[in-house]
DNA sequence: CTCCTATCCTGCGAGC
DNA sequence: TGCTCGCAGGATAGGA
């Protein structure tokens, strides 16, 4: 469900209910697994105090003193303080009765054990955040030439960047007025400038609107998102164009329906 | 290597 | 109204 942008809003909206910093006084765990099993270890932040909520990609990151702990919401993960009972997976009891609910119906999240100072493994193979320097995108351009998937897959693909989803990948992609089905190898150097700079502006308005509730997402708050009324093409096969009125299509592409116009996305 | 597919799981909306 | 089917915002394992 939650893209970078809505997981970066569920990290404020917590850090929001954690301020001032809380102790953890203990990890209800509903159930021995969401996506893996979750490791006994992470028992080991009870006492501790928070003392940071980081993302990286679509993770977050609840740091303690001796340890952290990772969590992704996979596609239906929700925190909130309000109990839903139904898929409250686990429960984070803090200090002064404050008590945070993961939701998650499909189970495709997961609550991970970091030891302080180790870099879990999920985290080892993830490509930069999208807020990229000159370097960092020269070096990108360099790594996606070599490959042939198409710019769509390649543009969701960790390896290369995180935070593009599947809403926002289609988004970006026809704001820079590139076609979906491309393939990364024949992307010229200006095009992949383009692409970056729409998906870093795209991305920071996402973020200001609150995140796409397009179904089901809500904030920290239970909110829902705004920007949903802001996209341009996700979901919108065989309506017309909000630029030049052509009909949308739309296609799988890596397993993921792809939306875009054919007029306004011919190279 | 790289690329592609199937898969994990529940809920919900479309269509009959 | 009620049923079935297919698809859903992610990411990985395993096969070609």
């Amino acid at each position: 469900m939650p893209e970078l942008p809505e997981v970066e809003n569920v990290r404020r909206g917590l850090l929001g209910l954690l301020t001032p910093p809380r102790r953890l006084e203990k990890i209800e765990l509903r159930r021995p697994d969401l996506r893996y099993p979750i490791s006994p270890k992470v028992h080991t932040a009870e006492g501790e105090e928070l003392r940071g909520l980081r993302r990286r990609g679509k993770y977050l990151l609840f740091d303690f003193e001796s340890c952290s702990i990772l969590s992704h919401l996979g596609m239906s993960g929700c925190w909130s303080p309000h109990p839903k009972d139904l898929h409250d997976h686990v429960i984070l009891h803090f200090s002064e009765g404050l008590r945070l609910h993961y939701n998650d119906p499909r189970r495709f999240g997961c609550f991970e054990f970091v030891q302080e100072g180790s870099v879990h493994p999920l985290l080892q193979k993830l490509g930069p955040e999208p807020w990229l320097d000159l370097s960092a995108r020269e070096e990108l351009v360099r790594r996606m030439k070599r490959s042939q998937q198409s710019v769509k897959v390649g543009i969701m693909d960790n390896k290369y960047l995180v935070g593009v989803g599947n809403i926002y990948a289609s988004e970006a992609l026809f704001r820079a007025k590139i076609s979906p089905l491309r393939r990364l190898s024949r992307l010229t150097r200006v095009q992949f400038q383009v692409l970056f700079d729409q998906i870093e502006i795209l991305l920071n308005e996402a973020i200001q609107a609150g995140g796409t509730t397009f179904r089901d997402y809500r904030n920290a708050q239970g909110e829902r998102g705004q920007f949903q009324n802001l996209l341009r093409v996700y979901n919108r096969a065989g309506l017309p164009c909000k630029r030049c009125r052509t009909l949308i299509r739309d296609r799988v592409l890596g397993g993921r329906n792809t939306f875009w116009c054919p007029r306004c996305q011919r190279s």
